[in-house]
DNA sequence: TATGAATGAGTATTCATTCAT
DNA sequence: CATGAATGAATACTCATTCAT
């Protein structure tokens, strides 16, 4: 044993094995957070429940790492990507909404995303605000910005709501994701991921783009008597 | 091996109070199934753990019984009350729209989303099933009926893919309503959510909307050498 | 509904220590099986109560498992004693009557005669019959051959019913040993064990040996007009 | 409402209906003590729950009134049927065991027999005991009666054990009927009742016998070195 | 490092018992 | 008299956590 300080919320000395943080991962993203018993990550793992707890403090505290450690930020890899690009702001952002559909087809999207909304979300809501931050926020932003740039560029329409569109396409695209594809809503209303992913940022775009038209109705009936 | 009987050994011979219907809903919403202690339910309903087995078998009956009885078929409403509606199918749209995301902005309605895809998409598959048969399902089936009578009626481009926009504007309504309004996602990135559905629904229209001008780039990048 | 393993769940890799199969036994045993907590047992073997859920899998199962162990088959060991043997057959079943005598005297046999005949023949009924097989049945089987021995060998007399006889002396040493020795009835008509099995056995030699009296009664009176 | 003293045990004014009393019995008979709920008593006399503690006071009260009542002090009838009797004793004791046998074979004594045995005995041996008394005992007394009058009379041996000699035929019979009637061993080694009691009553009249004979062995084997 | 064994606080479930009606 | 509803103490069972080896 080395004079290594003790690190402050296990006794390994070295970082926990790969193994280990998988298998959480996995198992909560499977079964959820409480209906997870910490021998079926061992099991999974290949070792005793003892171990797991050489390596962390607790089982919040072997989700508080797995995730951590297994949740790519995704967008951070995207912009980087991106900076190099010369193309219509149309492409960039069909470029970008390409890669993070591709992530979210992931099948361990999935199960993450269930485990987030579902467990994540109300028992350690910081631990939410994170992966919010690095996923669907950031997101919308980098997607904002992109919009804006259009809307710079004469590409858009000056009218657009840059920010709420963001969130709508990352939006309904993640739910899309999450309900047809993962949640098996497919079979009740099949649809091929492909043509959802083209339909939906066609619209998109459709939706951003300059056009002739005529405003499609007035939104004065947002206050009117049909609302109860 | 016992000898109980064959029976449903729940023994209340009218339907179960309300009261305790409300309480498990909620409970469960709020802090999710496996969470919830009965004992948190019975106090929420002001009776003890005894009298929920008086009226059913298993904490898993409880909730199953208390989703079935609590969940509102929201778009069998609205779509009664369209049937009279005459008016542009923008309008008919906007106003299905604005009745659900009204629906979804109720402070019990998060909570409920929570545990639908959270918990009960894993552990009860098939009341996951009709919950989302009857929601976001039929959600979609409705306003993209209303989407392809745009396109019949003109008012709408020939060629959007009505099914597709349908799960699309639905599912960005309803995700930003989860994250946004309920998961506290709007402490991150502030936003009103009125200017959500306005602009949202706004976007939505124009995207479908009869324009002029020419197609915004092509597609044919999709099998393009980014891609892994 | 649950994601327990298809393993069997308790987690013990070698078999259960033999002081939790006696506690259980003989708690069992000595209160009788619904009488008995889980928790008493878990004192009588100095462990607490999870540690018997490390081995077995419900109180059912710790009741068959402490059964299958804990109960001697008496009569196999008996048998093989006698095979040696070279004697008159009245001696030879006194013999083996002797042994089981002792057997039964056993404070702990009565407890598990109680706990069989009164809650596993209705509860376990499979585990029952093996115990009888082993115990009552095969003790009946015994004596009987020995029986049909000395009437083949012009010992006994050539019309007793080898079968009855033998199941009427097991029986009634048996239940004798129960009523009177274990269960208390020695105070209500006070006896030595000793002189129970003597005279008793004496009683049935007698009945099998072979006399030159009279028939004792016709047993015409049978079917007579006392019979309801 | 009428005036009398409430009775020590209950509230009811009258008797409490045969129904119940009948119910208890041969429910707690056919599942046990422990294992019935006073629901199923309740169920089978077809009332609730509540009207149980109409008449009685606890689930024991409810045990020890329905023993009382149903149980048969069946040696009581037969001693009286008796004295009129003019015959040779062993016609007696023939007369006598066919009757308690006919009692021992009724369907609803096999399973009182196991809940005395087996939960009685233990939880409340007062109770216990009385029944021992009214029936094993004084069935082991009435006989012993008759056989000691054989002796007197020259009818039977005069070296009978008279007392341990009718526990003998009494406890052979009864633990007969308990095991080969009742609990099913008859499926493992089949017998018609009528021959078990036929061919029993002759071993033990035989047993009682006068006879020419020679002893059968000595008994000095008792001591000796094959006992462990 | 890792394991097998054990713990104990917690939780679902049961059921004898009560009581207003 | 009897019921339906409810109670609450008891009890089987679970599982995160500990620890000697």
């Amino acid at each position: 044993m080395n004079y290594a300080v003790a690190s402050p919320s296990s006794h390994g000395d070295g970082p926990p094995p790969e193994v280990l943080l998988d298998a959480a991962f996995q198992t909560f993203a499977a079964h959820g957070y409480r209906a997870t018993r910490l021998e079926e990550v061992a099991d999974a793992a290949g070792v005793t429940k003892g171990a797991i707890y050489y390596y962390f403090d607790s089982k919040e505290d072997l989700l508080r790492r797995a995730l951590e450690t297994r949740h790519r930020a995704i967008f951070q890899e995207i912009e980087e990507a991106l900076v190099t690009e010369r193309a219509p702001v149309s492409a960039k952002i069909r470029f970008v909404l390409r890669k993070v559909w591709q992530h979210w087809l992931d099948p361990r999207w999935g199960p993450a995303f269930r485990l987030m909304v579902g467990e994540v979300s109300v028992e350690f809501p910081a631990l939410f605000r994170t992966w919010a931050a690095e996923g669907p926020i950031q997101g919308c932003t980098l997607v904002g910005r992109l919009v804006e740039e259009g809307i710079q560029r004469g590409e858009f329409r000056s009218d657009v709501d840059a920010d709420v569109s963001a969130r709508m396409v990352v939006s309904g695209l993640m739910l899309q994701a999450a309900l047809h594809v993962h949640l098996g809503l497919a079979q009740l209303a099949p649809c091929d991921p492909d043509r959802i992913f083209d339909s939906s940022v066609d619209l998109f775009l459709h939706g951003l783009s300059v056009t002739h038209q005529l405003p499609i109705e007035t939104r004065s009936k947002r206050a009117g008597s049909e609302e109860r």
